[in-house]
DNA sequence: ATTTTTGCAAACCATTTGCAGCTGG
DNA sequence: CCAGCTGCAAATGGTTTGCAAAAAT
């Protein structure tokens, strides 16, 4: 049997890359060298990353990108739809969103991954308490924190320093 | 018909006061005043609040206490099981454990109010998806965002500052 | 040519920490 | 008395900002 929660596949018209073009034409702001660079840097992975995860990516990639251009740009492609931003613990984290599904998270306090899965049930829930209280919802979180599988068994090899 | 979200009461045998003193005596900490004013003040609301806020709380019913030893006692208190945190954007916001069921959040972006809900469901839920991800959750957390009835009726009266 | 963007250094803000003096038991 | 605690000031760590130089249109 397949995996219940898996995430189904969304279909976009556009690329990552155009999509931020017109973003940024439709405010007067102009496609300089450094966004191309974190843009493709963004795009070239799909693990979830912060922000000084991905300047380090940029570095070994050969490129010369200062820390607050990659805040600025983190902002703005957030601000764009691309990228959705976690809080974990102090550290933002970010995922891409744009052509993805909207789902959850399984959080391995061990290892300090992410895992996602999907459920509507989780959104069925939502509407329900929001009618309850008479709550306008318009998104939610729910992440399951614990220890995944490799870490449990018996392999401790930590990934990043402590995120919570 | 009642609000089938509602929490349900538990019942516990210490007042936070005793539970906190052999919490401290466990580890041949002290009770001091200051400990004591933070208890109090924590205790004598129901509210969530931060680190600032408490601090705020004592300074306004009379008393002195650093912010240090508030971020101090706040981590004990949260170790000894009698307070629970939460990340909420950058800040991190308290409420009692001890004696509260387990539940989840209406986060209200407008005045930044957080309600309490409990679904029984999320727990069937976490489970499921947690044996299909061979994960041993231990927690989770279930935060509908959105904007609350009081907000959605005109009536904008922000409470906080900004907390996302 | 004009406006936006960048990089640097400094500012910020919530939280933590080193340390000398104070205090609870 | 003495270990543990407090307050102060300074450090921390992630993120933002002011500003002058550089780049995009």
């Amino acid at each position: 049997m397949e995996n219940s929660f898996a995430l189904r596949k969304v279909e976009v018209s556009l690329s990552p890359q155009e999509r931020f073009e017109e973003y940024l034409q439709s405010r007067g702001k102009r496609m300089t060298h450094q966004r191309r660079v974190i843009l493709e840097t963004v795009f070239a992975q799909h693990e979830h990353f912060d922000a000084d995860g991905l300047w380090e990516m940029v570095q070994q990639a050969g490129h010369q990108v200062s820390r607050p251009t990659v805040y600025r740009t983190l902002n703005e492609l957030e601000d764009c739809g691309l990228l959705r931003r976690m809080q974990l613990g102090n550290r933002r984290v970010y995922e891409h969103d744009y052509g993805y599904p909207d789902h959850d998270h399984l959080y391995c306090e061990r290892c300090h991954k992410l895992f996602e899965f999907q459920c509507e049930e989780l959104e069925r829930i939502r509407e329900a308490v929001a009618r309850e209280y008479q709550f306008r919802a318009n998104g939610h979180r729910f992440i399951i924190t614990g220890v995944c599988a490799q870490c449990s068994q018996g392999r401790r090899r930590p990934r990043r320093l402590e995120l919570v």
